[in-house]
RNA sequence: GCUAAUAUGGCUCAGCUGGUAGAGCAGCUGAUUCGUAAUCAGCAGGUCGCCGGUUCGAAUCCGGCUAUUAGCUCCA
């Protein structure tokens, strides 16, 4: 029979030949390092038997498929291992993730990572022995059957919860059957190099209402030294984690006696924040924007009205005593700390009957949110329960909510391109989706309405974004600009959101061209994101090296001799006249102590003065990342920062 | 909140099986006044996260709390 691949050409292989089978009819060495198959587009193992006809593709350890297909059978080897160590405990589920995989597995008596060589040693062991891997399908019944016997009660749920027409599929390697949709190689002997990383706690299906399983984290590749090169470049991206680095370079802090979640900014991280700041009020201004100052709390009444009592009182640092339906034992007033500025801004829209004529009412707030994350969930300056979000509100008509949109997201474009962070982000269109939670506003008609004329918009402005089901916000879609920290881990950066709700909900109205009182609608929007953590992802993108303009210090002005003292100062004077930051390093240091200490601070320029320099009215310049020394008159090298800063220029 | 781990001078780390702490860097002082990534010498600094327990005796063992980390859940 005659199989078809990818390139065109086309393959002669005996009736009943399996994925194998054609690979040796390929090539020999293709043979060697096949791992799985594509038989007509669907992946599946090297064992699968192929028809007249087919089209296939070999999937090799080069392939993405390839080496997922690897590290998922190093999951099963894992599992293998620990059934062999520990034959009483119940496995759960094993997939591939990023960088590896996990397998959840529920232990009679706790493991630790001390363990982790004594498993390693047995996963070697089931290595070496180079089990073949056999595939083979169950009857729903007969398989349930088969889990209930191995006493695998999470394997069982698994199975009754498989759609009726499911493939019910197992893989077995010696004695150990796991239940898997596969594919898988085609034998344990494959493996060549794999490390367990970590041990954590996992719900079962990723509810918090289920038993907390251990998971077991690991990675695998086709290359011991592929490997290596994982753990020293994940070491390495350590190194530059904001909450490590944002420390030493004395950004921020904390403090046991202040509390969790509450990082205190120390004076360079307070002046990057006064940057942007700045930087964001102005451009926002420039854009039609109204800055308010709104309350840092209100009384329980607000949020009531706002859906913040019903669907996010939990989160809320409440002032004054409650009970479970959030009102005074005692009747007292209740005050609560601000999770949003929304609320607050829809009063000042309300202050005074709005024409059509008046919208889209644009109010933007530097606004300071409190929110009561659970203990386990604050991460450096990324997760915090005080921060300050360059939030803001735009009402407007339905027909508004386009334009609007767009000018919110090219708004964030421009200060991204600022950061020069634009091609780090990704954007996920959040949607309530199917589900049916009671998180979000009962409105299956306005939910439908408002997701489509996102998409629409989304679409027409041509972004590539993902779909993201149960991500809404509780009144409306988002669209979330994600990013990764140097762990791999995806955050929300800034977000644009439409609110079909609010305008209902707080009595916002306008009087309409026909003189119709009509409900307006809300974009909730960021334009920078939340200060702190913005600053959090520029700390990991930079390793502390900024971009000219956001730099604390900008130039220090280093004195070779006491003599040079007084010359450096009046240099710095001159800087800081032109709103140069700058510093002069004062100390009875040489000159290479102190260009080694500017420079581990990376300072965009440091400036070398001495007899030479002062009797010219001259600086030596470096700049950072560069080895090169120019000497220039005091007045080119201003106009020369002053021109960067402006300008906003990345290097 | 849950699972696991961690907590020693500003930082990085020693401190074996319980006998109340040590180093390097940073800091300070003195000498040195030096031309592009660490000058030399000296000094000072810790009730070992907090509270309690066991013990003749606790940094070390046990418990509680607080904070931090990796995840889960949640989320800007």
């Amino acid at each position: 029979m005659e199989i078809k691949l990818k390139n065109g050409n086309v393959v002669s292989v005996d009736d009943g030949a399996s994925c194998l089978d054609a690979a040796h009819a390929i090539s020999e060495g293709l043979a060697r390092s096949a791992v799985a198959a594509k038989v007509n587009g669907n992946l599946c193992d090297l064992s699968a038997k192929l028809n007249d006809g087919d089209s296939l593709e070999i999937v090799t350890l080069k392939d993405k498929e390839g080496l997922e297909v690897y590290r998922h059978t190093c999951a099963h080897v894992l599992a293998q291992a620990i059934k062999n160590i520990y034959p009483t405990c119940n496995l759960a589920i094993g997939p591939v993730i990023d960088n590896g995989f996990y397998y959840d597995i529920d232990f009679k008596t706790p493991i630790t990572q001390d363990d982790f060589a004594k498993i390693e040693g047995e996963m070697q062991k089931i290595i070496a022995a180079n089990t073949p891997i056999e595939r083979y399908e169950l009857p729903r019944a007969e398989a349930l059957k088969l889990m209930k016997k191995y006493k695998e009660k999470y394997k069982v749920e698994l199975i009754n919860d498989l759609p009726e027409d499911a493939v019910i599929s197992f893989y077995k390697q010696g004695t150990f059957t796991d239940l898997c949709r596969g594919p898988h190689l085609p034998s344990t002997g494959k493996i060549k190099a794999f490390k367990l990383t970590s041990l954590t706690g996992a719900y079962w299906r990723g509810n918090e209402k289920n038993k907390m399983l251990t998971r077991i984290y690991g990675t695998a590749f086709e290359k011991k030294s592929q490997l290596e090169e994982y753990l020293v470049a994940a070491e390495e991206a350590k190194k530059r984690d904001h909450n490590k680095l944002g420390r030493d370079l004395g950004i921020f802090m904390t403090s046991d006696v202040v509390g969790q979640g509450l990082p205190i900014l120390m004076p360079k991280g307070a002046k990057i924040l006064q940057i942007l700041t700045r930087f964001v009020e102005d451009e926002e201004a420039k854009r039609g924007f109204m800055i308010t100052k709104t309350p840092y709390m209100a009384k329980s009444d607000l949020y009531k009205i706002s859906g913040h009592w019903a669907h996010y009182r939990d989160k809320m640092f409440v002032l004054g005593e409650i009970d479970e339906h959030g009102e005074s034992p005692d009747g007292e007033e209740i005050m609560a700390l601000r999770p949003m500025t929304c609320p607050f801004q829809y009063q000042i829209y309300k202050n005074g009957l709005k024409s059509y004529r008046d919208l889209p009412c644009r109010y933007s707030e530097t606004a300071t949110l409190y929110r009561k994350e659970a203990s386990g969930e604050m991460h450096g300056l990324i997760r915090v329960r005080q921060f300050t979000l360059s939030d803001g509100h735009i009402i407007c008509t339905k027909e508004q909510v386009e334009d609007e949109f767009k000018r919110c997201l090219d708004l964030s474009y421009y200060i991204l391109d600022a950061l020069g962070m634009r091609n780090d982000v990704t954007f996920r269109f959040s949607k309530r989706g199917a589900s049916k939670s009671d998180k979000y506003i009962d409105n299956d008609e306005a939910w439908n309405n408002t997701e489509a004329m996102m998409k629409v918009i989304l679409d027409d402005i041509g972004i590539d974004y993902v779909e993201a089901d149960d991500e809404a916000a509780f009144y409306g879609p988002k669209l979330d600009v994600q990013i990764k920290n140097v762990h791999g881990k995806e955050d929300t950066l800034i977000t644009i959101q439409i609110d079909f709700a609010a305008g209902e909900s707080f009595e916002m109205q306008y009087i309409d061209v026909d003189g119709t009182k009509q409900y307006p609608y809300v974009v909730h929007r960021s334009s920078i994101g939340c200060y702190e953590r913005t600053l959090a992802f520029l700390i990991e993108k930079y390793a502390g090296a900024f971009p000219l303009w956001i730099c604390p210090t900008q130039v220090k002005i280093l004195p070779i001799t006491d003599r040079t003292l007084d010359y450096a100062k009046q240099v710095a004077e001159q800087l800081t006249f032109k709103g140069i930051r700058c510093e002069v390093d004062s100390r009875n240091e040489k000159i290479g102590y102190k260009i080694r200490e500017a420079k581990l601070d990376k300072v965009p320029y440091i400036l070398v003065v001495g007899d030479k320099e002062a009797e010219d009215g001259t600086v030596n310049v470096n700049r950072r990342g560069t080895e090169e020394k120019q000497t220039v008159s005091v007045g080119e090298f201003i106009s020369k920062v002053v021109e960067e800063d402006e300008k906003k220029i990345i290097f």
